[in-house]
DNA sequence: CGTATGCTCAAACGATCGTTTGAACGATGC
DNA sequence: GCATCGTTCAAACGATCGTTTGAGCATACG
């Protein structure tokens, strides 16, 4: 039960586990208020509903993952920066290091269920409105590999979107070994992540 | 609302498409056999259980997707092959055609969705019922890549492996146009992903 | 014919879900 | 002191879930 913070951060907070571990359905308002340390009732007064409270918990971690994304963009280009490697890391190490704060190890792979639960309507919201990034690297992406028609690119964009959703969602099986810190660890996973991107994005040039 | 079959071909295919399309926890059983046309009690008289149901819908499809899978790797190695590509093929292209028989176009969905669903149940009964025909990939793999480590070799597979679940499952954005047959494109991805993950295995050699 | 057997059916069971209600509490301003 | 407002609380509401029940039906076998 924790009772640290005022009650909307404590729901917030306990959602976010909450939800990576049972998946949005699977987790109840009763487990949830329970873990957070407030009563039943306080989410549909904090929040409205259920359903609210997911959007809540979402929008804010992908404002400050899309605002890191997009600094880490900005001062690679600015430098003049022509290494892809440096714009995947832009891209790689954001959604790796929201394993880091103070409860977010778990978002992404509340993310990768949530693209696997809701059809259409959270698909719709993450491109809707932050679309505008990933359309930032795709031109990145574009200018570092000119060789590569357009509908090439995507495909290859996406296929790498792919890989690296899969890997930091925690979903692979490559577990962190008991001698690595998590620090240690994580920096392997982003530099594998980056070579292996990489290499694809190149494939044949 | 089905009527060809027996009852309980009737609920397994109507528990793939739910399934995939709604999650486990989001299909109930009252949807289910309704768009199976058949009586509510059918599934616990021949399944024993929801969950009995879920175990099915997986062995059904598994087992098939695997022996495919063992079928064309033996049809590589025995002809003495080299390619790193023909590997490829033979693990992406079965899983892949899935996409095809019957009613399965939904299958990996169902497989993701499992994965993010299921916190360990089921990754345990996928490793441990078809793992041995992954160590084989795995091994021949090592055979044509001799200069990765073994550990790097892992990372690269466990990589590879998400890129690819991600696109069968199709959570990826490219999707089928509308002058492209539903075979062509998957053609495509097939090709696409063959390219991506050879050079992101082979990257640096 | 009688009676098992395999299967289907409508109806109900208890449990759990998200949400709502109305009373109680504590700080603030007059 | 008293009213006000934001918040918390226990309790209940209606809906839906997976599962169970027992009657009903058809076919096969003695």
């Amino acid at each position: 039960m924790n009772r640290t913070g005022s009650t909307k951060e404590r729901i917030l907070g306990a959602a976010e586990a909450l939800f990576a571990q049972r998946g949005f359905d699977g987790a109840s308002l009763r487990q949830l208020t329970s873990s957070a340390g407030v009563n039943l009732a306080a989410v549909n007064y904090h929040f409205g509903s259920k359903e609210k409270l997911v959007e809540e918990v979402f929008r804010r971690r992908l404002d400050a993952l899309n605002a890191q994304r997009q600094a880490a963009l900005a001062k690679v280009t600015e430098l003049g920066g022509n290494r892809l490697e440096d714009v995947l890391d832009a891209f790689i190490r954001p959604a790796m290091e929201l394993s880091d704060d103070d409860g977010g190890p778990l978002f992404m792979r509340v993310l990768v269920r949530a693209f696997a639960e809701h059809d259409d309507t959270l698909r719709r919201f993450v491109s809707e409105n932050y679309g505008h990034v990933m359309r930032q690297f795709s031109a990145e992406f574009a200018r570092l590999l000119p060789d590569l028609s357009k509908e090439e690119l995507y495909w290859r964009i996406d296929i790498m979107v792919g890989a690296l959703t899969h890997a930091m969602s925690g979903f692979g099986m490559m577990k962190r070994k008991n001698d690595v810190s998590a620090r240690a660890h994580r920096e392997q996973t982003i530099q594998h992540l980056i070579r292996f991107a990489a290499a694809g994005l190149r494939a044949g040039s």
